[in-house]
RNA sequence: GCGGGCGUCGUAUAAUGGCUAAUAUGCCUGCCUUCCAAGCAAGCGAUGAGAGUUCGAUUCUCUCCGCCCGCACCA
């Protein structure tokens, strides 16, 4: 298990700069968070490490970054808008909630009241609408209204669920009602943004089975209570690759990506006795799924779902054709056989990840009696590569060889630091506690010899190296 | 969504129905400092938002917002 609090994480990250509750100034907004500059440098560590990995590293994988926006058919098609809720009711009386499956007639298990179960379900899609909202009315069922809890109907008459709504305080029988017809989704998932373009990328490159359409974006869902930080929030990052096989040939690709995960997430310096597969029974897996492994891993506030690995057969595909009368049929060069590719679906969640990585990272020591904090990020995902000193800001003579050395190691590696603030010990724990590898001092020796000092973040120890071999 | 707890400088804590809301750290300016949070001096910075009670509210009450915990949920 992971020994490291989850408020000591939510503390730096907010102290040094990576995570900010979203709209903070005022008040905040429940579910979003946002990200300082080097929370926003070690995301996109992540991405492109991820796409180091899974995209340049592997052949015939084709990056796509689709619209946010999809046509609201695309989630009739695959399942979401009749699927994607939670079917929960909850007793008007005594307000305990229950999964509606698990429930026989009417009455409620907890205070045995008949008739009290309401009829609601917790919609999961987000949306946006293109217009501006009209008023409706809805059927008042008594007690407290609660949005998402409550149907409205339509202009013809026709029963509309799951929207949230809003009452008018003036008027408790009046609801603010989106128009439907106005509406489109924020997508939950990234992956329909690949299913939509398989055909636009097979026109463009016809590449040989197996083949992947990978893709990074923002998805959304309507959470119903965002939890532990960044972990569970209602807007957040996915990467995620759709990757097209034969039929016959699925589970060698799944084992295929199975073991490549797990070298990823070692690259990103997690600890392998803190990964756990979970093979996800039949009872619990997705509409589309037919083998789903979960990688769960130990973070601070519990073992917890760090991202999924699906085996999604043509579920997607085979919905296109039939909804949109388009032919989703892959054509094998040679035999010329033809039939819609299965699809194995690995997707990351990068919040997740990002989480993962910094409370591994997240270490303390002793050093000189004195409690250290630091991050131990790999080399390639640290915001900060090399941070560069000089060793006493009141010399001249150092800051300025130190700032021509800086100059020139920042044009090297981008991700370099500038710091010259209070003493040199203040430096390494500041330095520390975001995960700077290497800090460079320039001291009276540079001058001399043309030599600085590096000094290890997690050793702490210094060696002397020459300039131009760093 | 339900129930419970909480909300004070960037962070971590203290205190209070009435005095300039305190301490540490941080940040900032200057001095000093020849390698692991040294020192000196000056400065910055907070009662989540709104309403109510009150002569007076950061403190009491209510509503909202947010965070944490439990339940539930997370195809």
């Amino acid at each position: 298990m992971s020994d490291v609090k989850l408020e000591d994480i939510v503390s730096l990250a907010k102290r040094r700069g990576f995570i900010y509750q979203g709209s903070e100034v005022y008040g905040g907004l429940s579910g979003t968070w946002d990200y300082g500059p080097l929370g926003t440098k070690l995301k996109r560590n992540i991405k492109d490490a991820w796409l180091k990995m899974f995209v340049d590293g592997w052949d015939d994988m084709h990056q796509v970054d689709a619209a946010i926006l999809m046509n609201k058919k695309v989630w009739e098609a695959s399942g979401h808008v009749d699927t994607f809720t939670d079917p929960l009711v909850e007793c008007s009386n005594c307000k305990s909630r229950f999964r509606a499956d698990h429930l026989e007639g009417d009455k409620c298990p907890n205070c045995s009241k008949t008739g009290t179960l309401s009829e609601p379900r917790q919609f999961n899609m987000m949306f946006r609408t293109n217009v501006g909202a009209t008023w409706g009315s809805y059927e008042n069922r008594g007690g407290n209204i609660v949005s998402g809890d409550i149907s409205v109907k339509n202009q013809n008459g026709e029963k509309i669920d799951g929207f949230s709504i809003k009452e008018d305080r003036n008027d408790r029988n009046s609801v603010m009602v989106y128009d439907v017809n106005s509406v489109s989704y924020l997508r939950p998932e990234t992956a329909q943004g690949i299913f939509t373009n398989y055909k636009n990328v097979l026109d463009s490159f016809y590449p040989d089975l197996p083949f992947g359409i990978a893709q990074i974006g923002k998805a959304f869902r309507n959470e119903i209570s965002p939890r532990d930080f960044v972990f569970r929030s209602r807007e957040f990052e996915q990467m995620e690759v759709e990757y097209f096989v034969d039929p016959a040939k699925w589970e060698e690709s799944f084992e295929h990506w199975r073991k490549d995960i797990h070298v990823f997430l070692e690259q990103l310096g997690l600890d392998k006795d803190n990964i756990h597969e979970l093979e996800v029974p039949e009872d619990d897996r997705a509409h589309y799924s037919k083998r789903t492994i979960d990688f769960e891993y130990d973070f601070p506030h519990k073992k917890d779902e760090l991202l999924g690995l699906a085996y999604r057969t043509d579920f997607d595909l085979k919905n296109i054709q039939e909804n949109s009368g388009k032919n989703m049929e892959y054509t094998v060069k040679g035999t010329n056989e033809k039939f819609i590719p299965h699809v194995i679906e690995p997707s990351f969640g990068v919040e997740r990840l990002l989480m993962a990585v910094l409370s591994s990272a997240y270490k303390v020591d002793e050093q000189n009696g004195e409690q250290r904090v630091y991050l131990a990020l790999p080399e390639d995902l640290a915001p900060v590569r090399y941070a560069v000193s000089p060793l006493l800001k009141n010399k001249p003579e150092l800051v300025a060889k130190a700032r021509e050395v800086y100059k020139a190691l920042k044009k090297k590696y981008g991700n370099v630091m500038w710091d010259d603030n209070g003493n040199i010990g203040k430096r390494y724990r500041r330095q520390d506690e975001i995960g700077t590898p290497h800090c460079v001092v320039i001291d009276f020796d540079t001058l001399e010899d043309g030599t600085v000092t590096i000094r290890d973040r997690d050793t702490t120890e210094q060696k002397r190296v020459k300039i131009e071999e760093i």
